[in-house]
DNA sequence: ACCTGAACACCGTTCAAGT
DNA sequence: ACCTGAACACCGTTCAAGT
């Protein structure tokens, strides 16, 4: 890439960052090309698509979760690690409204730029999931993508200012579903039916 | 209202049906004046916001909510009752893509012409709840609001396509979460209301 | 190579002018 | 009373013309 090309690249993508946190992920392409000085074609040739800048201005963050995934997965215990990454999920989407609506749209829209670090992202809590139910921590009638369904939906939550009183008590709530409780060592299994 | 006003009024509002099941709450208001074949002034003159037509349109499926809910309070038991609720609310949204999030918005404007409606809907989710509470059969942990957002969450997830296959089955999660398992018959009676 | 911005096809919303 | 649609201020996206 040319200097000047790199220069223009790197600029929009750090007005990009304020413009999205302040207006979330559909925030106006113009408004940002606008901002950073430059000719929207400037923008749209560095950037193809919206979902382009969203993955470039967030593959940090996408990484960051991912790799403290498998850090979790050494040095914590199975359910603590998906708590973990649980609340890492929630904090990721929070400050970028509307962000987890093209997440979820790119999931499973191999097109979009964002595809890839989705699955990532997914696949990274799948393997705390299967560890957690390996170890009898986590109910085994979910999977990955279940789980990313539940931390989608409160994200989504999290993101109507209607339930921002709520969010915390029913990402507890869920947290709770997703667990199973530790088995005492004396007590008998609880009654069947 | 004048009659040919009223004929302009209806017939926008069965255009309208049909653009928002096709393209969801976020529909192009122009794009139904013109279908309608009256001038856009027309359209903002009956319904000034599109929370105005969004009201019109479903004030007969709002109204069936809480008055089922009236009619379930009397005739069914009060967790059966409440899942029923739960299941109405997944299905109002169903198919008004983009509904869920003007109807969380409303909640808390209430200047939205779906505020009122929205207010109504979720106390006849609420007394559900207690009722159920007060019988030992829900979670005494949460309120009508913290229902509305669970039920809110799942509406959201289940206008997802890339969750259409998980939501049915993160939907019994979430009824049984709110459950309580029922106590044993010859455990201590349900304490008296 | 890269940048620019006019051009095109849309929006939501208002309001003067018509009936 | 009510209807109309031009007008205004925006979008997203493309692409010929410039450097």
């Amino acid at each position: 890439m040319r200097a000047d090309a790199k220069k223009n690249y790197d600029h929009l993508l750090e007005i990009a960052r304020g413009v999205i946190a302040e207006q979330g992920a559909e925030a106006s392409l113009r408004d940002v090309a606008r901002k950073a000085g430059v000719g929207i074609g400037t923008l749209y040739r560095h950037f193809p698509t919206r979902e382009a800048l969203l993955e470039a201005l967030l593959r940090k963050s996408f990484d960051g979760v991912t790799s403290r995934a498998s850090e979790l997965e050494q040095s914590c215990s199975a359910d603590a690690a998906l708590a973990s990454w649980l609340r890492e999920m929630v904090a990721l989407t929070h400050n970028h409204r509307g962000l987890i609506a093209a997440m979820t749209t790119a999931l499973t829209d191999e097109q979009s730029a964002l595809h890839a670090s989705c699955v990532l992202l997914r696949g990274s809590g799948a393997r705390l999931l299967a560890r957690a139910q390996a170890e009898g921590k986590a109910r085994p009638d979910i999977d990955g993508t279940d789980l990313l369904g539940l931390v989608s939906a409160l994200a989504w939550l999290n993101d109507q200012p209607s339930f921002a009183d709520s969010v915390a008590h029913l990402f507890d709530i869920i947290i709770d579903t997703i667990m199973l409780p530790r088995a005492s060592p004396e007590a008998a299994r609880t009654p069947a039916a």
